[in-house]
DNA sequence: TATGAATGAGTCTTCATTCAT
DNA sequence: CATGAATGAAGACTCATTCAT
């Protein structure tokens, strides 16, 4: 029994221990680079323990995004019971993706970064990726029913703030020779410009300028 | 000198012509997956000859991004000729950035994208895409200028800016398997929302719920 | 002692039941491509337990072989017992030597068409190849009392014989893509030919062209 | 000039020595157990090298056959071109093939007996290997035409004379520890045999008893 | 200048096998 | 007795790169 238990564990430990060489190995060097071998040089193991863990090399790099969203959901979720106000907790959902994303680096960019190939049988719908989405989702939502911000789609909305603070995350991440101002001020200062933006009544006036329609055919 | 000039000009056509032919597999294909052989191969040279106008293939594909970026700052240039409202101007830089973007996803991938290692010699001064940026930042300034926007930092707004459309750019080129709204319409109302707050007087407001100080205290 | 037995037994079960999953396996898909984990999953045991009943791969399938084989021995002994003439015996072996040898193509490959090195251990004499191969010699040797044939030599008959069905056999495994007439017809035909040559009275006679003795003298 | 010469010279030499290293090695080990490694350290040379010769494993395996068939048939076909009796060029062809076989032992085994994928795209017909046979079945041909044999199919008794001369030769080859009797006297006898079951009018008399019919009936 | 030949290092993955338990 | 964990060696094949010519 104790066997048992301490093999449970070794077994637990020693998948932590390839998950996370893996997601740094993956965050540095992109998927591509990446070989089984050095993963398990990192650990010091043979290639072939590996695969005592994980079917393959796509499994593995699938656990480590799995992973990723999971915490991020849970975590996210866990703001819903915070007492605060709905603007507040949207406000803090965005504050909280992005010092995740910020302090998970690695597992950031194998998530969010790395090119995804679209034909995978892994689905969005129902995934842990989709359980973030959610959270934002619907903290927009209660943002809109308490007549905090208003917006034809909250949808479009949820997704505009994720595309900023996914390009705040990641830039952080990636960009370590930019000149950025302080994090925390631009961080704050993105949050703030679109939450003004979109307490603004006419906050999606068409152009000015008449239309660029030409150039945006292309997009779908 | 006749024949110097022939020869001059040969070896520039000839590494045109690698350039060119290994941007196309680039674009189509992505960085890991053009190999030197198959550059080669559309040139109807040895790969061998490839070297003698590259040292090796990150500088290849270093050069494709160069110039593709150049390109982008260009038209981001051109556009300030243009006759508009600095907002518009503004406005419009922002879409052709996101535009550029996703027409050449493998190269803002390898230049956007990729974990930069600090110590690389490719810094991002003086490169294509400091250029790039420097547009952004003077578009802001014009619209402070004006009075069309009111910020306490003109580099803030401007990175800021620049963090939102990047994540726009990124998630179009990475998250093909999320079920975006209209890219047009996502895109429209991100960078609508984002000046519309930053016209609004009391833009940065401090958060109303006090302080959650330690959180942030990771940022820099 | 009932505990002993007990166990006794079952090391002798569990013994069948790896030689059978993996005679199976085998059979289905020759040596090469089965391995110890399908035949240990096939079982419900660890490969591990397999190493407890055979030293390894090349054991295990060697005492496949001869088991195998020592069933054709068997039947090829039991034809003896049979009521049929010396001449009618000798067919009946010849034919059951081949339809065994097609019937179980994986044994027949690994026992007889893979090159044997001559230093190992497992010796023809003494294997059940050696008791079939007697048999066939018997039956030759009953003939030749019997005056069906005329032979200088049993032993050169013998052999000729089991050549002629070993090319049979041999053919009809390995060129799967030869356009045979009928297997029947061909069997038969070339049995009935053997046959009927060493019924002649003057069965050997010398070539009529004199001697390529040059040719020939490579033969041992 | 000279250069290409002497190039052309070294790839045809280095071609020849991967083909003759294979060959040895895939009739001692069998077509799964040769590695390209293996290959390439026999000639001393990197294994990527190959790849420079022959496309992959299949494409050098199919070499080593087709080359061997090749020479074969040259041989057979030679035969016919030297003065003798219809019966005398057949009892020679059989004999040429063995010789062949013996003499060249690794590329018997890999063209004959390897097992042969079925489903392979290199047809029987219009190979060299069809060429060979239709040497033999011409021979054959030829000795009904002159009466010196008596069938009832010549396609058949080419077929069967095939198996006979092919069951001599793999056994010499594979079957090094065998008692056999003198490789010469063995081969006469067999050859001698059946071109006496040949020459006898009643050669394919219905088997004397009864019927195996069930037995058979497994055969197509 | 251009190249044919060659390679070293590496890719993912599989297998028979061993050892401590 | 049986096994879970682990591995060394190897499998075909690819790629960027170099060197002598």
């Amino acid at each position: 029994m104790g066997t048992t238990d301490r093999r449970e564990r070794h077994r637990a430990s020693l998948r932590r221990e390839i998950l996370d060489a893996a997601s740094r190995l993956f965050a540095e060097e992109g998927y591509q680079r990446v070989t089984m071998r050095r993963v398990a040089e990192r650990i010091d193991y043979s290639p072939t323990t590996i695969y005592l863990y994980f079917r393959d090399k796509r499994e593995l790099f699938g656990a480590i995004c799995d992973e990723t969203f999971s915490q991020l959901a849970s975590k996210l979720e866990q703001l819903k019971a915070t007492p605060d106000t709905p603007l507040g907790h949207l406000r803090e959902g965005l504050r909280t993706y992005l010092e995740f994303g910020t302090s998970h680096p690695n597992h950031y960019v194998v998530t969010f970064l790395q090119m995804q190939e679209p034909s995978k049988d892994s689905q969005f719908e129902g995934s842990a990726g989709a359980r973030a989405f959610g959270s934002l989702r619907e903290a927009v939502g209660a943002c809109v029913a308490a007549g905090d911000i208003r917006t034809e789609s909250a949808e479009t909305t949820a997704q505009a703030l994720w595309a900023a603070v996914h390009g705040l995350t990641a830039l952080f991440i990636t960009m370590k020779g930019f000149p950025f101002v302080s994090r925390k001020a631009l961080a704050d200062h993105t949050i703030d410009t679109l939450i003004a933006g979109l307490r603004t009544p006419a906050h999606t006036p068409r152009p000015t300028v008449p239309a660029q329609s030409k150039k945006w055919d292309y997009f779908e």
